[in-house]
DNA sequence: CGCTTAATTGACACGATTCAAAGATAGTGG
DNA sequence: CCACTATCTTTGAATCGTGTCAATTAAGCG
């Protein structure tokens, strides 16, 4: 079990400083955000919260990756979202979460109580905004995966799956969030499992597995070991994906 | 064609006063909006707006039933939102619309230009809570139905939708939204076709068809017309949905 | 009443799942 | 350092559910 990284308990020098829910805050406002909050880590396939829990923190990821799923009486799974840095994981005004919550790879999350975080969110309008814009922009990604999941083939979904690792580790933005993150224009570290991925594109391990060796063969891509996949036609692979836009990536 | 209705200007009179963007406001705040408000009325089939328009005003639904849809190249289509009375349509702080809006029954909006609302919004901090709430809401609602496109049969999906419909025209907070919403406890009025049902299932026409025939044969519902559906077996049709609770049907 | 549109039904095809087995990979201890 | 084990991934074959295409029936409306 590797170590859990030492962060910085200074705010300003944060890796995800830059497009998490404090992103907007003035350095006063910084000052006493850093004053209450605290960390906590999780290992790989841990459970960090579950369906109903009542939601006693609020939090942001700083490093890894997590998802929020819901399940079926009968075991039937489906992510019903992504966890990245900077990524949030609460609601203001909810008592009880409504999806289980599980570190896929090594997590790091920034938590604050939620009575000290309400507070200061209803004293600091740069906190409420950012959240807002945050959710909205959490609802469009939602609704994007909505057509793939209902619309999509397998191989669109495979394909969009990969573009969208793609667009989220590259940040145009700027901003590197810690090394593990970091790829290559077109070299994707997955930071999950075939069955992570099946369980997010409403699939089987199998066809995932199918479709990935099926993009291969055909020269979209190369794979290294099982959690390396390389982009060699970029344009091809957005046309396989079905998109009708290229989601942000060519300028 | 039906005649639009004629609504009262009167805010405190107005059907989704209870449960709108405005349901916070105070008699003041509620004065502001009113002086800047303005009605527009779309006919069935008619587009409110188009995925990359630049949304020049924001709107409450006040009657009828409108569709927000994401649209593949090649026509293959996802309902991504069923906007039912009382649902918002915009967003602050962004220039262009993501969806397609659509009318599938006569629908009336309440209006407000966008300048004038945000700078009303950034005044009242009773809107933008309202607001956060209800994309919350939204987003909840978005992930249930990721589980939905995901992971669940045609019987189940079919099944799910009238529910969803019982739970959204039943209103049990008490505040009815004009007749044309008005279900009995177990009749369901369908304000869309079958092929609004079909592609917000993520299904085909005939695939509902089927999937109706059979809730019919198994003695759950029975049909009217086209249009109508009486749910005869409540418990039996939410078993039949997959869904692990009752949705807050059941108190 | 006839016309147009929507819904239903049937036969068949295809894509994804299921079940089963083999292969690759990473981690562990000798 | 290599064998051993557990886990993950890949591959194959058969099945099943939903989609597709085509024809029929029903409903709504002028």
């Amino acid at each position: 079990m590797s170590q859990a990284p030492a962060f910085n308990e200074n705010c300003s020098e944060c890796p995800i400083r830059h497009r998490a829910v404090c992103s907007r805050c003035e350095p006063d406002e910084l000052e006493r955000l850093e004053s209450i909050k605290y960390y906590r880590t999780f290992e790989p396939g841990q459970t960090i919260a579950m369906r109903g829990d009542a939601m006693e923190n609020i939090s942001s990821v700083v490093s890894g990756t997590a998802t929020l799923s819901r399940v079926m009486e009968d075991g039937r799974t489906q992510i019903v979202g992504l966890l990245l840095p900077s990524d949030f994981i609460g609601r203001p005004g909810r008592e009880t979460l409504q999806y289980d919550v599980t570190a896929v790879s090594q997590v790091t999350l920034c938590c604050f109580r939620r009575g000290p975080f309400e507070t200061l969110v209803a004293q600091t309008p740069h906190i409420g905004e950012r959240m807002l814009e945050m959710v909205l922009d959490e609802l469009d990604a939602a609704r994007d995966w909505m057509l793939l999941l209902g619309r999509k083939t397998a191989r669109e979904k495979v394909a969009s799956f990969l573009l969208l690792i793609h667009k989220r580790t590259l940040r145009p933005g700027g901003d590197n969030l810690g090394k593990e993150m970091m790829n290559d224009e077109l070299r994707l570290e997955l930071p999950l499992t075939r069955e992570v991925m099946a369980t997010y594109l409403g699939l089987t391990i199998e066809t995932v597995s199918r479709q990935v060796t099926a993009l291969r063969k055909d020269g979209l891509i190369e794979t290294e070991g099982k959690k390396v996949i390389v982009i060699r036609d970029l344009i091809g692979l957005m046309t396989e994906s079905g998109d009708d836009d290229d989601g942000g990536i060519l300028n």
